[in-house]
DNA sequence: GAGTTTGAAACT
DNA sequence: CAGTTTCAAACTC
């Protein structure tokens, strides 16, 4: 903490206001009007959309730190279709801190009017809680979650950096605040564990994915081939994300009863998020690109560079934000999804996995491919590999030996499900002609559309879609984790229920036969699936885990969501909240 | 730790 | 969109 070179500049945090405003929000209206969700914690589900509502969820907390293994940490058991109820509870929960309820409240920085705070951004706590939180707030926004491993974390001297990339418009991001705790990174530990605080399940890093997947596989000799990699080594613990948290080697084999999951327990939330941010756990070695490419791991992770970064003349860093901000615009300007996670979890996921645990769910694939030509996708070179999934047809590689799956093996499993995905197809047609139907009945104004109808197949109304990238693909990864470690504990029995998993397993009754599997999740690996163009443009939209989760009546009875404009608006414009 | 190899990212 | 260059990680020694 020596030279706060950056303390955000740009907002000054309007002091909170006081909670009622939140309340008197359209946001908070429209939670309100969310049935289910309503008793639940409506503030976090605002803060959720609002965090949500960023295009590409970039940035998340990410601790740049040693691997401290997370003793505290303890393995949230949680059974397969429990998965994507954890997720949305991190969601929510994540902004249990911000709730003035209790301890809370009277932490300066944890006030809830930061969250709401225009410039904060969508973030709910970003920056302002980040820097007006003190140590203290945080301290206390962590404990709340009794997270105390981070604080651990922190007092390891790693500091957490973040970038908030999606709150670019706005002033004051995750970033800055990372910034504010001084100017070096590390001053940013205490600011940034604020925002990890906020961020937990969201921030994770698109990419750390991957790199969760990877660990799960790595971290289970019976899962996959086992991967060496000295980041892996050292990362792994780091790098976790909600999903190794139920893998957690060392501990407790999931409770796969799922009642307890950490979605309820803030402390565990805690934990989640700690891991989320786990997964951004890099460091570089840039020279020529000022780690503002995505050459640099840093930077493509989404997190600044920090001290263990052999960099030269590194820009990625808080002192530097409206660089980054701007020239990872740039770079989605030219690929939207390049700070999308590189690895993609298909709906049918473990269907084809069968048994083998050393293939990764051919649903499970690198986003783009690979086009390696001469390590036959066995190394690190290869980004599939890397990220501990196997090759898929949108690889262009040559000589294809990848352990965790063949090109060639990927494809036979891609055309046997061509036809299911037709099948699919048709009937998402059905239920998008159903659902015109519908409205010409009745022009109410909801989706109302039974769900019978494969209504689930069709986009959420729920326009969170935008922001959920990476947590989606948490959710994917914390499947898969789950499901590494329940085979590796024998739990797993049977397939079904995995094979099953994200829709049929979790709204049966909301799919129609040959819909199930692929509904609310879309293929973004499957160039033949042309469920890939649900999502919005946004692209790295998948379902919302709530699809599948016993929760989606909640979901369901969501109205299409009040407006991300609105809400984007807010952010640059005055709040109204 | 230096040098090489590799393939993604960036550029043309 | 294909070809080339640049880049930094991964790898080898």
């Amino acid at each position: 903490m020596d030279s706060t070179p950056k303390k955000k500049p740009t907002t000054n945090p309007p002091p909170p206001p006081p909670l009622p405003k939140f309340e008197d929000s359209p946001v908070f209206n429209f939670i309100n009007s969310l049935s289910p969700i309503k008793p639940l914690k409506s503030i976090h589900i605002t803060q959720t959309f609002n965090s949500i509502s960023f295009p590409s969820l970039p940035v998340f907390t990410s601790p740049k730190r040693p691997n401290f293994p997370n003793p505290s940490r303890s393995s949230p058991p949680v059974s397969s279709n429990e998965g994507a109820v954890i997720i949305m509870d991190q969601l929510l929960e994540i902004f249990v801190p911000e709730i003035p309820t209790a301890d809370h409240a009277a932490t300066p920085g944890m006030q809830p009017p930061e969250t709401v705070n225009p410039d904060a951004g969508e973030v709910g706590i970003s920056s302002e809680a980040m820097e007006l939180g003190s140590d203290e707030a945080e301290d206390e926004n962590c404990d709340s979650f009794g997270n105390k491993p981070l604080l651990n974390l922190q007092s390891g001297n790693m500091p957490r950096r973040c970038l908030d990339f999606e709150m670019a418009g706005t002033p004051n991001t995750a970033a800055t605040a990372t910034a504010g705790g001084d100017g070096s990174i590390r001053g940013s530990s205490s600011s940034s564990s604020s925002f990890r605080c906020t961020l937990p399940g969201i921030g994770l890093h698109l990419n750390a994915i991957a790199a969760t997947l990877k660990h799960e596989n790595l971290s289970h000799p019976s899962s996959s081939a086992s991967i060496s990699s000295p980041n892996s080594v050292q990362d792994q613990p780091l790098m976790t994300s909600s999903a190794t948290e139920i893998e957690n080697p060392s501990h407790e084999p999931a409770n796969l009863n799922g009642e307890n999951l950490n979605l309820i327990n803030p402390k565990k939330n805690g934990t989640l998020m700690e891991n989320a941010e786990i997964g951004a756990c890099k460091r570089c070695n840039c020279k020529k690109s000022k780690c503002l490419k995505l050459y640099c791991e840093c930077f493509a992770a989404g997190v600044y560079c920090i001290d263990p970064c052999s960099c030269q003349e590194c820009f990625n860093q808080p002192i530097h934000e409206a660089m980054v901000l701007e020239t990872r615009r740039q770079i989605e300007s030219r690929n939207p999804l390049a700070f999308a996670p590189k690895v993609i979890m298909n709906s049918d996921s473990f269907s084809e996995l069968g048994d083998d645990s050393n293939k990764t769910p051919a649903s499970a694939r690198h986003k783009r491919g690979c086009n390696c030509k001469k390590s036959s996708c066995l190394k690190k070179y290869c980004e599939c590999y890397q990220g501990g999934v196997g090759c898929s047809i949108n690889c262009r590689c040559e000589g294809c030996k990848n352990a965790f799956g063949r090109k060639d093996e990927s494809a036979v499993i891609e055309t046997d499900t061509k036809q299911e995905e037709e099948g699919r197809e048709h009937c998402l047609k059905n239920a998008e002609v159903q659902k015109d139907e519908d409205q010409q009945n009745s022009n109410s104004a909801v989706p109302s559309t039974p769900l019978g109808r494969c209504r689930s197949l069709i986009p959420l109304p729920f326009q969170l879609k935008r922001k959920l990238p990476s947590f989606i693909d948490d959710e994917s990864s914390y499947r898969l984790s789950v499901r590494f470690k329940l085979e590796k504990q024998g739990i797993i029995q049977t397939e079904t229920k995995f094979e099953k998993t994200p829709s049929a397993d979790v709204m049966p009754e909301t799919i129609c036969n040959g819909c199930s599997s692929s509904t609310g999740v879309v293929k973004s690996v499957s160039p033949n699936s042309k469920r890939i163009t649900l999502p919005p443009p946004q692209g790295d939209f998948r379902p919302l885990p709530s699809t599948r989760i016993g929760r989606k009546l909640i979901l369901q009875s969501i109205p299409s969501f009040p407006s991300l404009t609105n809400l984007n608006s807010r952010v640059n414009g005055p709040s109204e909240l």
